[in-house]
This record gives structure tokens, C-alpha cells and sequence, in this order.
DNA sequence: TTGATATGTCGAAATATTTGGTTATATGGA
DNA sequence: TCCATATAACCAAATATTTCGACATATCAA
């Protein structure tokens, strides 16, 4: 047994719980989803396919952004999101690597 | 733009969404943690290095098990949970393939 | 059968998250 | 500059999750 992590989990593993949290909501997967190859999307775009209104939709893109598992850049008045694929991969690697110790 | 997740995920992501909630939680991940490599652990042993009631960590064994990522088995008075690797394994791999479309 | 132990379940309170209306800010066009 | 548009930030209400004590159930040993 370890004892290691009774009071807390390593700076590695909250961010990694970030992107965890991020993609273990049902409307945030539909946002994720939604993504076509390579394609960045803006806030409207997202919010037109969305059931959730806007201010809705802005709070997960912000949950999004803060766990990494989005990037945007904004461009003219409009706000363009796309998915950072090595965000994500890093976050699977790292559960893939522990596991690999078990 | 992908309209297909207007509405809904597909089931099968529906379970991944399970795992990675599972996953996404401080707590949670100090239970997976505590495990060492093939090691069964029980209730008590978990409740022991954890900060939580009793009752709170049995909530969380409960949603890593119908998660999948933990299994159990009673032996005497005692219930014991094991990582379920395969399972965890599998989710990362559902998501690994969606990037790979990407 | 009685008592001790291990665990699960229930219910209510505490806490956190989600939601959407409203307001603020930035941008670009007339 | 003034106005329309896109988005973010703020705030309060609705909802969901977490927490823990109390109670219920199962197992085993005396």
C-alpha cells in the first residue's frame, strides 16, 4: 500500500485531474465532438450546435481552456477555438505510463 | 463542424464520460494512487490512509466501481478493490483513437 | 444466539458546479 | 465618433456532488 498520497496528489497529477474533469462532462465531450479535423471553431459556432445558452457554453470553454484541452486566439471580434491534440495525448499518456507500473 | 453531438454522446461515450469523472477527482485519484502494482486492497485499508469518512470514501469506491476502473470482491467481512486496468486502459484508448482522427 | 467487526445505505447539511440573464469590454464598420 | 456585433465577466438561482453521522446488513467467533 502506498502512503505517499494520503494528504495530496503530485503538481503532475492535478493537472492531469483538469483534463480529466474537463472530458468527463457530457457537454463538454458534445463541444469536443464537434470538432472536425484540424478545425477551429468560434464561440457563435459553438453555441449555435449547443443546447446551452451562450453564457453556458462560455463557462465550459473557459473549463476547456483552463485545462488545456482547447487553445484560441481571437481574431478580429470573434474568439476561434481549436483542440490541443498534445494536451490530451500527454494527459492519456501519463495514466498510460502509471498503468504500465501496475 | 461536427452536428451529430447536437443532442447527445454515443453511449459507448457515455461510459467513457464515467471513467474520466472517475478520474477527474482529487480523491479519487489518491485511492488509485494508494494501489501498488497488482495489490487488492479493502475498505478499511483505503478508509486508513485517507482523510475522509468513512462513509465519503465508500461514495467514491462506489463511483470508481460503476465507473469500471476498480473492481471488488468479498472475502469473509472484508470487501476487497483492485485497479481495473483493462478497463481504464480502454478508455484511454477510445479517446487516443478519436485524436487520431483528428 | 450474542457480540464484535466490516461495510453499505440513507438522509440531511455543506459545498461546488452549472446555468442563463445582465452588464462590461473590445472590435470593426458606417 | 457612434453603433452593431462578438465575447467575456459577473451574479444569483437552480442543480448536483460531497460529506458524515446514524442506521442496516452480513459475517464470523465465542
Amino acid at each position: 500500500m502506498n502512503r505517499d498520497y494520503t494528504k495530496a496528489v503530485p503538481t503532475a497529477w492535478k493537472n492531469i485531474s483538469r483534463v480529466f474533469t474537463a472530458l468527463g462532462d457530457e457537454h463538454r465531450q458534445r463541444i469536443l465532438l464537434t470538432f472536425e479535423p484540424g478545425e477551429h471553431l468560434n464561440v457563435g459556432q459553438i453555441v449555435e450546435v449547443s443546447t446551452l445558452s451562450r453564457s453556458a457554453v462560455s463557462h465550459h470553454l473557459k473549463i476547456l481552456r483552463e485545462a488545456g484541452v482547447l487553445e484560441n486566439e481571437k481574431i478580429g471580434k470573434e474568439v476561434y477555438f481549436w483542440l490541443n491534440k498534445r494536451k490530451i495525448k500527454e494527459s492519456l499518456v501519463a495514466v498510460m505510463d502509471y498503468l504500465k507500473t501496475q
